[in-house]
DNA sequence: GCGACAG
DNA sequence: ATCTTGTCGC
């Protein structure tokens, strides 16, 4: 698919942090989508012993979740692990890998924070605003804000708050297990958010992100 | 200064 | 993310 021009990738700390407290005022938070009839899991592995970065994108039909198409790319390690900057570590491989993609998904699942990050702006809602597509966050972990801990049955989840706002939602995608931490890519709302991740969740990881990295994980 | 801290 | 054995539980 064609990408739009954009920002460049090699920002020094203070000037990314610009960067994302003013494009994530772009952001469409309410639902802007059609039918959802494929989505992408995305998932990107840093092999630092060969100074290399790895990412899978993963076209799924939905709901049938089969996989439509395949495509990863290499890149080199070109930016360090900061927590709020995850973006621009992960964000270059992942557009290249886009490039690629000859099936437009209508709905991408990120391994990563959406908006709830410190300024609104994680991986999901980035790579939505610059791919144009609606977006999920789904992370293994938190980065920012409180909650309180849902209940332990699936399908149940509590709202993240930071600064008396909510940011996104803790929501249990398997009994008794971990909850996933859901955030609003970019035109897709909370509450769908949370709907697609749970209907999409067989497992703790929602099946686009976990399939995505268990691929990497079978590569060298 | 101290604690938190996506992947 | 990566390093890295065993161990607990279904
Ligand atoms: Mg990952």
């Amino acid at each position: 698919m064609q990408i739009k021009e954009h920002h460049r990738w090699d920002l020094k700390y203070e000037e990314a942090v610009a960067l994302q407290t003013e494009l994530s005022k772009k952001l469409i938070l309410n639902d802007s989508f059609g039918a959802i009839e494929k989505i992408a899991g995305v998932d990107v592995k840093c092999v630092k012993e060969r100074n290399e970065v790895l990412g899978v994108v993963i076209i799924f039909s939905y709901p049938e979740l089969n996989i439509i198409e395949i495509k990863m790319a290499k890149d080199v390690i070109s930016y360090p692990y900061i927590p709020g900057l995850l973006t621009f570590r992960e964000g270059p491989v992942v557009e290249q890998i886009f490039t690629q993609i000859k099936n437009i998904p209508d709905l991408v699942f990120f391994d990563g924070q959406g908006y709830c990050h410190p300024r609104r702006f994680g991986l999901a809602s980035h790579m939505g605003l610059i791919l144009n597509l609606p977006t999920i966050g789904c992370a293994k972990n938190k980065l920012c804000g409180n909650y309180k801990e849902p209940s332990q049955t699936k399908g149940s989840y509590s709202y993240i708050f930071d600064d008396g706002e909510i940011i996104g939602a803790a929501l249990r995608t398997k009994n008794e297990a971990k909850p996933i931490f859901v955030s609003i890519g970019h035109k897709v709302s909370l509450i769908s958010a949370i709907k697609f991740t749970l209907s999409v969740s067989k497992f703790r990881i929602p099946e686009p992100t976990r399939i995505a990295h268990n691929y990497l994980e079978g590569i060298v």
